[in-house]
DNA sequence: TTCACTGCAAACCTTTTGCAATTCT
DNA sequence: AGAATTGCAAAAGGTTTGCAGTGAA
């Protein structure tokens, strides 16, 4: 199984996007982060492995790695997190927009993709009583993961 | 049946805020507008009526309105939104939170506000594939109202 | 070699803060 | 009168643009 950087580097090389050290310093630093990063966030982080980059930089990359669906952007934080799900064929590159089912701890920060079995239902239903033709939705869901659960419990 | 203006200014003086012409402007503007604004949007609007108010105070009521669960915040577009729905026990003053489903036209930009039946199905769903504990949620769904359908039909 | 990409400077837009003047109650 | 609210000025924060120089293919 492909590890974040390889399955993005794959992407962007076959979109013909060039593969350069900004480029990879990004894609590294999110394949390794739990939770979602806003750039600045990025840049602090880069800089203190010395890794110089750009604030500019940073946020042409993000726009190339939205352009390329490897990210998501999490709507109530207007922070960037890496997008690991495969997506379905409702969610391709043509309609431009990944299912947004996430999962958003609100004590640590990490967040997790999910799909959502039952959002049909609910889509299907919405449209039946408000006679809106639903193309694309973002769900955004918080509270508490598992890890936070259990060091809960342990104090 | 009140109106959004009235409902909301009964809701302030409720909770000892005063009712100031700023206040009102913004209520009522709000309670005339079919689509979610951003502050610089409210204070061209007003300003084209003669009605005289500085950037800060709009931000300034925004965040009074918020506080008092009187508006919507749509993520997608962080604009804002009169909130007419009835809150659930569920979604209390307490809790700080609307239950946020929000049908959004990408057409004329108009919003409904919808109670989505089946969405805690879902989220116990959600609980016990992932382990997580869910507090809140937020979910936009964007698509054409029924008025754009017909719209477009016509053509 | 060529053109996409980066870094730097500066502009631009959005939001917040401090404080004096105003105005609700 | 007293306290909350507004307006103004300015700062702070976030994002975009233009352009010259660099480096990947």
């Amino acid at each position: 199984m492909p590890t974040y950087k390889q399955k993005a580097l794959e992407v962007l090389k076959n979109h013909k996007f060039r593969i350069t050290k900004p480029r990879e310093m990004v894609i590294e630093l999110l394949g390794k982060s739990k939770e979602p990063l806003n750039p600045y966030e990025m840049k602090d982080i880069l800089d203190r492995k010395h890794n110089k980059i750009d604030i500019v930089s940073i946020y042409r990359i993000i726009k190339c790695l939205e352009d390329n669906n490897l990210v998501h952007r999490v709507l109530s934080t207007n922070k960037v997190a890496k997008c690991q799900i495969e997506h379905e064929d409702k969610c391709t590159k043509e309609s431009n927009h990944h299912c947004h089912h996430l999962l958003i701890c609100e004590k640590c920060s990490s967040i997790e993709e999910v799909h959502c079995a039952g959002v049909d239902l609910i889509i299907k239903k919405l449209e039946k009583d408000s006679n809106f033709k639903i193309k694309r939705h973002d769900l955004e869901f918080y509270g508490f993961c598992s890890n936070c659960i259990k060091a809960k419990k342990k104090n």
